[in-house]
DNA sequence: CCAGGGTAGTTGGATGTCCGAGATTTCGTC
DNA sequence: GACGAAATCTCGGACATCCAACTACCCTGG
């Protein structure tokens, strides 16, 4: 998880102390955007560790889950990019690993021979559900914040994405 | 930014449902963490975008930031590292780019000759500056969000990395 | 009907991140 | 004083992400 050696004191607040001495302006954007990446950061090594076991990253047990919330266990590749926020490229690059794995399987769309379709497959049902438990284990390693608070993040990260037009809210 | 087109939903609010409904446990800590990944992607495109007049990524905008409020400009990449949290190879990585660009240096560290200090140059202090112009112009895109509500999200990212073991408290 | 524009996915190249392993240097202990 | 442990940085490999360009396919207008 990048650093080993926590540090004495809090970099972010820090920053921010500095930030404001030189008049940089907009420093609770800047104290919030880098607690962000932070905090993404922190979460992305404990999850991706959890999943390890199972041979799986995040971004690939995220498209895992998506599929198999999806009838049929399937989904155009495009439709995952938009789902999980992903250029083509990445969808890619992702279900060819998930498919070497056997998690997953690329078939031709019955109508649009432009389309590819991801389907999870059996292992991967049982893979996903594993994965869950241990990844649901962990508690997200937020275990500092009560449910309540954990909301109030989402919501407050929900205004965030609807005014970056994540989704029209 | 990944996928140009907005859905028309809140994709993480219906990924909760489908959670909530197959009794997969902590709902609210899946939805929290994903809304800090999704943050997190929306916000580093935006930043990335706004720096790349001066051929700049945030990853190394925020090693120029730290250096420029150093004294004398200068830090050894070890405690880079630790302030960045970032694995040392990452630093190599970025110190690589930056010295390339001329806006940092390498030079010894005067008494442990294993230590290298990155100095940032005349040019990093004047391109960190512009940057920094550029960046807050944008308000990090989160127009959406007041000063206030800012802070809060600040703070709950603030407990969340004290219990992750991001420093004391 | 067919020509052109739009859509879907892949390929190749660049960047950034991590881990494991290695070289050099420093420090602690006997 | 010397040996072994620890610290510091770099190198090679893996993975994820993006962009630009490409192929294949669909569909609408004339």
């Amino acid at each position: 998880m990048g650093s080993q050696r926590p540090l004495p004191f809090d970099a972010i607040a820090e920053a921010r102390r500095q930030w404001e001495s030189r008049d940089w302006g907009a420093p609770a954007h800047m104290a919030a955007i880098t607690s962000i990446m932070r905090a993404q950061q922190i979460l992305i090594a404990e999850v991706d560790e959890a999943l390890k076991p199972f041979d799986l990253t995040f971004a690939r047990y995220e498209a895992l889950v998506l599929l198999n919330f999806s009838r049929h266990g399937e989904l155009p590749m495009g439709k995952m990019g938009d789902r999980l926020m992903l250029h083509p490229t990445s969808v890619t690059n992702i279900i060819d690993r998930l498919e070497q794995q056997d998690l997953v399987r690329r078939i031709p769309h019955p109508t649009d021979r432009r389309t590819v379709l991801a389907q999870i497959t059996e292992d991967g049902h049982q893979v996903v559900e594993k994965a869950t438990e241990a990844v649901t284990s962990i508690r997200f390693g937020v275990d500092g914040l009560t449910v309540d608070e954990l909301d109030r993040l989402t919501e407050l990260l929900r205004k965030l994405r609807i005014a970056a037009g994540d989704f029209p809210g």
